[in-house]
DNA sequence: CTTTTAAGTAACCTTGATTATTACACTCGT
DNA sequence: ACGAGTGTAATAATCAAGGTTACTTAAAAG
């Protein structure tokens, strides 16, 4: 299975700004943190803002930050905000209607796949962007 | 998110073979149904065959068919049998090592996506092709 | 009010993965 | 031996994502 990497960047991103606790961050310093480009940032960084996690200035002296407390941000909200479709595919091309498993086969799969989202979503609430920090500042302080 | 379509199709496949009951079945009548080229269909046979899930013969008359009873499949299983890596990416580049969030999101992240998985993959287990075959029986009936 | 800093955004390129397609060798039953 | 059908390689066609550049807009600072 091949996904897109948005969610990993977001968490990344918010852990950034979560270890800032309150000031701003600009989208260069992000994308330095991240080691991509500023725009990639910011594109993350609007779909964060429609979901309420950041708030974000723009102009001199500007940048992003957390619009709620680490701890009451949890990773399935992260998720759904930056990965917008479904995790599971189905061919591009329609079955066979024809075929008595082709005409419905669909419909089964769907089922399957929304069920095994949730169980997915409901795992990655039992984290907060707080419990990822801990690990974070626990594993700097190791090394 | 962009990811493969083979588990839908590999869950298809096995549903059909299901569905003719030891009848073994040629990778271009399975093609007919998922409407898709029989040498995909090949390709997703030998993931099923290294997994135990099917019997393959060729020569003349050959073709497919499952090699337990559906009761015993579960989805689990033909996803871990045709879908090679991991459901969530990280990007291709390291993160920024000298930033202190940077130097050990990775492994915080590892434990995310593992846990995530696994919780899909625990859903999915309980789900078996026999079920997926009741529904799709049900569902032909209806109609 | 001008300058400067940085976000918003559009346009385009590059890359990588996946499905699709063609072609051919190999097996096995008849 | 023949024909049906799998195994497999090579290649093309798609397509989405990340990356990059360039420009516009907003807001603070002087």
């Amino acid at each position: 299975m091949r996904t897109s990497c948005r969610f990993a960047m977001a968490v990344h991103v918010l852990a950034v700004l979560a270890y800032q606790e309150g000031d701003r961050v600009t989208s260069a310093a992000l994308a330095g943190s991240i080691n991509t480009n500023p725009v990639i940032i910011r594109r993350l960084l609007l779909a964060l803002q429609k979901a309420g996690l950041v708030d974000t200035c723009r102009g001199a002296g500007a940048g992003s930050r957390l619009s709620r407390s680490p701890k009451r941000i949890n990773l399935a909200e992260i998720y759904r905000s930056v990965e917008a479709c479904e995790s599971f595919a189905t061919p591009s091309k329609k079955p066979n209607n024809a075929c008595p498993v082709g005409h419905c086969i669909l419909e089964a799969l769907d089922v399957i796949f929304t069920s095994a989202q949730s169980a997915m979503e409901r795992d990655l609430a039992k984290t907060t962007l707080a419990d990822v920090i801990a690990r974070v500042k626990a594993s700097g302080a190791c090394k």
